[in-house]
DNA sequence: TCAAAAGTGTTTAACTTACACCCATGT
DNA sequence: ACATGGGTGTAAGTTAAACACTTTTGA
């Protein structure tokens, strides 16, 4: 049998990072893990493939473990991750999924997992919080993904609620990118980007003068935003 | 037993994406199979991952199945691909690499593999070569990632030989977008963009006045680009 | 001498930035 | 009345697009 014959099998899970825009801050969904190995430790929701598709796996584990559904929410592929040492039950390769969603109720643990709940990215890209197996870098490629995503696309709706304030969606813009940002400017160039439809209604909800309310225009989600909205970038001399 | 706990073990495969600009096109390597299923069928080089990290298997398989040894070209993840129907072996996910190469020799077919070539890939795009397996969307979305990060990044310069002119850069750019590009501004962008390095030395290979030859700047290859180098839209009213 | 490509200059338009200013509400 | 955020106006600065023009080679 020629070396490139033998067929090894692994085993093929799926992992969430799930990122929200809560309490003025950026924040990741985690659970701590009710199994071995790494029993206790603050992990990603995730879990071995069924047969099924992967994505729907990736919506099943969430559910199952925190009961969050994710079938109205964004939810993209990352990457998958795969070196032969980052599982000690054997080869696990983890198909990792990247989801948005608005300030969602505080979610309930399930099945594998307890202790659901919100986790400020900052703690964990900083290594305050340590998380199970490589799922920290599995985190950080997820949040410069995300923060990538708002330059180039009109991704940030994913962070609102189904209707939004012109600042409620420029605050999404500055927690995830930690930068301030011209709120006048900052009106003018979503407004006339047209990816934004006006409801007619207004809110006070964020004090001062009433605000017109806003939802993601249906067939621009998730399309490229043109022109880009550049974060702020650091020049190096 | 619970329902999460069924660990289904699945076969992992690595399928690469190799482009290269080449006689004036924008091209992917692919082979013929010589195994089942699909035997015959144009593909793209991959097979089992062994007891290997991703990258490592992905490089191991290009060298087996056309001789091109990828450890000094661009080589990045792309994207997994896991639908339960994909293969009629059974339950194969595969997690496909996307590599750009300079105008390279002519490869040579190795083991599991006939007739290692390069193929336009507009013919694969439109349906003209018909693909085994679903190797037809995963150049699709290759493609579409190297036509986008020609805009954000520095890789354009690894589709080139070390030592270019401004103007092949240039080709490379038109060929992948498919579209034109004015030669005096984007002379002066990029060299004004700090990711080439002007050798010193000058070619007058492309005919005309010689041209000053350039390298990739080393700790800027596969950077940001900034500004971006956005290509031309097509604007739907 | 001519074609062909390299490279520079210049004009115009478009866009970004910064910030002044007025508006409409709750308290 | 006044604080708070919403929204518009505008001038200055910067960048991008279009294209004229000079330079340097090979044939």
């Amino acid at each position: 049998m020629k070396p490139n014959m033998i067929r090894k099998t692994c085993t093929v899970a799926v992992d969430i990072v799930l990122l929200t825009v809560r309490e003025g801050a950026f924040q990741v969904l985690l659970i701590d893990r009710l199994l071995t190995p790494q029993r206790g430790w603050p992990a990603l929701p995730g879990g071995f493939v069924l047969d099924e598709d992967l994505p729907a796996a990736a919506q099943r584990e969430l559910i199952e473990e925190t009961h969050i559904d994710a079938s109205r929410l964004h939810l993209e592929q990352l990457q998958s991750y795969g070196t032969p040492s980052r599982d000690p039950r054997g080869r696990v390769i983890t198909v990792a999924y990247l989801g948005l969603a608005p300030d969602l109720p505080v979610p309930e643990a399930g099945t594998d997992a307890q202790n659901a709940r919100w986790e400020p990215v900052a703690s964990v890209l900083d290594g305050t919080t340590k998380l199970a197996f490589d799922h920290g870098t599995i985190v950080a490629d997820g949040v410069e993904r995300a923060r990538s995503k708002l330059e180039y696309t009109t991704l940030a709706t994913a962070f609102c609620q189904s209707e939004f304030t012109i600042s409620e969606l420029r605050h999404v813009y500055e927690i995830v990118w930690q930068a301030p940002i011209d709120a006048r400017n900052f009106h003018r160039k979503v407004t006339s980007a047209d990816f934004l439809t006006a409801t007619g209604r207004r809110t006070t909800r964020d004090g001062g003068r009433p605000a017109a309310l806003y939802r993601a225009t249906e067939e621009k989600v998730n399309e490229l935003l043109y022109p880009p909205m550049l974060r702020p970038r650091v020049l190096v001399p």
